[in-house]
DNA sequence: CCTATTTGAGTTATCGTTTACCCTAGTGGA
DNA sequence: TCCACTAGGGTAAACGATAACTCAAATAGG
């Protein structure tokens, strides 16, 4: 910059003005400068301004593993948002251990951060409050499990999911649908059984208990939790899974015992990420537009970190019915061959 | 640092003393001010460490796009190092967009990245050459075009992996095997293909072009080209996918033909991603050792960071065969009802 | 023609740390 | 007893950019 400054025979400031563009500079002098400064190769340095503005540029993205679905299609959002905005997205994740998660929390209090992108499903006493305390602007996406007003929050219509998917086995003429829930402590998983339970209650049909299993989200629970299901002496004609990836779980236990989607037993998902129009067959599911969570939370943590306000502090977002290919009318009287 | 300066009563030179543990500084001065930090919620301001040490400790990856295969699986190896390292992870996809990509590294270039990831399987004339022209230390992951030593690279034994698929295939009895390649201006795929070939001829067997089809590398194509080489008067028994994102598509090709696997057709696939062991049935593949070559990939990077000179500057992981479910031996006559 | 105002550009302090260098008071040896 | 040396600690100058403030010249108005 000095030596920028050396040759178009001007100080710094003038420079530092054009590059910032801030009026203080004639027109002439500004034009030199602006074309010395394409000439050259120069680049302002990053560490100067940021210890000077206090601006990093710099947003952090905390998780709990990175995975393929549903953490993956927010970050697609967040990238596309923060992409335009010249910020840079730096990715952290947990993996679920405390002593990582305080690491990252105190390499995070170094003002090295602009703001946070909470992407954690549970809740971890502390971080929100230390944030919170430390001033540094964050949004949390994914239903928490007490709703707050204290920092804003972005989720969907779960609820809402939970009902629609299971109205649509029932339009299919389904009466026996089994479920695999999340783990039961999260309010998303809570949420989806109860839009399960309402959807039923509403077409005048008892909840059977038996039906209803505790998952994990992970694909292994879809896999246990189905076998659990088939071997139950009245087994289900449907089985909705709680998320893509026990969606994909239960297609493979269903595989092992050549039972076949449709037509023996109907499977629908919970999510939509990407890999479920990947599967055999497409998976029917119902969508949570996590991009657009993505966007939405990038979009809201810049306008935090400008300083404005928020009109809203807690944004749902509308989730919907993606009909594929897995679910079809309910098969008649027993399981085939496989039911070994 | 300044108040706790004041508080221990000596100079911020001493405070920075203890702080980067260097010697200067008495034992009883050292655990007094260690103290103080301790209890104090005291964290280095980065910026200013930044600008004086003129590391950032942040290292950039850049990719094509967030997706949920090969790129996260290194990605994941990445972070596990650099998790430990104390370094933070900045993730940027160009979209192979070239202006985004310009963009990236012009944000790259004001020292604010101490190194680079390049997760870029095309060439793209400047970033290489403006990386070491700026003296920025980079390694770039999987097979380039041209075999350079002018920076080092990470890959995996690729035509080896093609060679054993194929090898694979052919010892449970196929005979006609098709393969979906990916774009064959890669090295990457041209090194499938070559393994393909040489297993073929070593093991006697003309190789037909007819069953050579050109991919992408993505879900797509496989469904694609399936129906290409099933629509052959005489169609494969056993199909190498290139990848498994391609294997996914020759699944549901297949799957809307009512063609089973591993009965009537064999399906491989390559990578290894962790989708592969969600499908049904569960991918065998040859597996690259995606997260060790994250992790190489960082540890490298690190090295070359702190100075250190390479022992070689290019790295080949070795690739394996994954026997999972979808290859068996091949049908007997024509295919099935759905060859309509 | 002179003063008030605007405009363009430079001075200098500052952001929070680190580090090269300097100083002082002990310590040990001759 | 005196000197050289060392250990412990402080001073002050960077690092590269920005911003508050100052200053000189040009312009406008009376």
């Amino acid at each position: 910059m000095v030596e920028i400054a050396r040759r178009a025979g001007v100080s710094t400031t003038t420079v530092s003005k054009v590059l910032n563009q801030r009026p203080g500079v004639g027109e002439k002098t500004r034009a030199r400068i602006q074309r010395l400064i394409e000439q050259s190769d120069y680049v302002q340095n990053h560490a100067a301004r940021h210890l000077r503005k206090g601006r990093s540029g710099l947003i952090d993205l905390v998780l709990m593993r990175l995975e393929g679905g549903y953490d993956l299609g927010i970050m697609q959002g967040v990238q596309e948002v923060l992409e335009q905005s010249g910020y840079r997205l730096v990715v952290f994740a947990t993996n679920e251990d405390e002593t990582t998660e305080r690491l990252w929390l105190r390499r995070i209090l170094d003002q090295s951060s602009d703001g946070v992108l909470l992407l954690l499903p549970y809740e971890r006493v502390g971080i929100a409050d230390t944030l919170l305390e430390q001033g540094i602007p964050f949004v949390a996406i994914g239903d928490r499990n007490e709703p707050t007003t204290a920092f804003p929050t972005i989720g969907s219509t779960i609820w809402l999911g939970g009902y629609t998917a299971t109205e649509y086995l029932l339009s299919l003429g389904h009466r026996r649908i089994g479920i695999i829930t999340g783990p039961l402590h999260l309010t998303t998983s809570r949420a989806r059984l109860a839009g399960y339970r309402e959807a039923l209650e509403q077409a005048g049909i008892a909840v059977d208990p038996a039906l209803i299993c505790e998952g994990s989200y992970l694909l292994g629970d879809g896999i246990r939790q189905t076998e659990a299901l088939l071997d139950l002496p009245d087994p289900p004609t449907a089985i909705f899974a709680g998320n893509d990836a026990q969606a994909a779980g239960v297609y493979q236990a269903l595989y092992r015992r050549h039972i076949r989607i449709p037509e023996e037993m109907s499977v629908i998902g919970f999510d939509d990420v990407t890999y479920s129009t990947h599967m055999a067959p497409p998976l029917t599911t119902i969508r949570q537009p996590l991009e657009e969570m993505g966007r939405m939370a990038a979009e809201m943590l810049l306008r935090l970190i400008a300083g404005q306000t928020l009109e809203t502090h807690h944004v749902e977002l509308a989730t919907s019915l993606v009909i594929r290919e897995s679910c079809g009318p309910p098969r008649q009287g027993p399981l085939g061959r496989g039911n070994s």
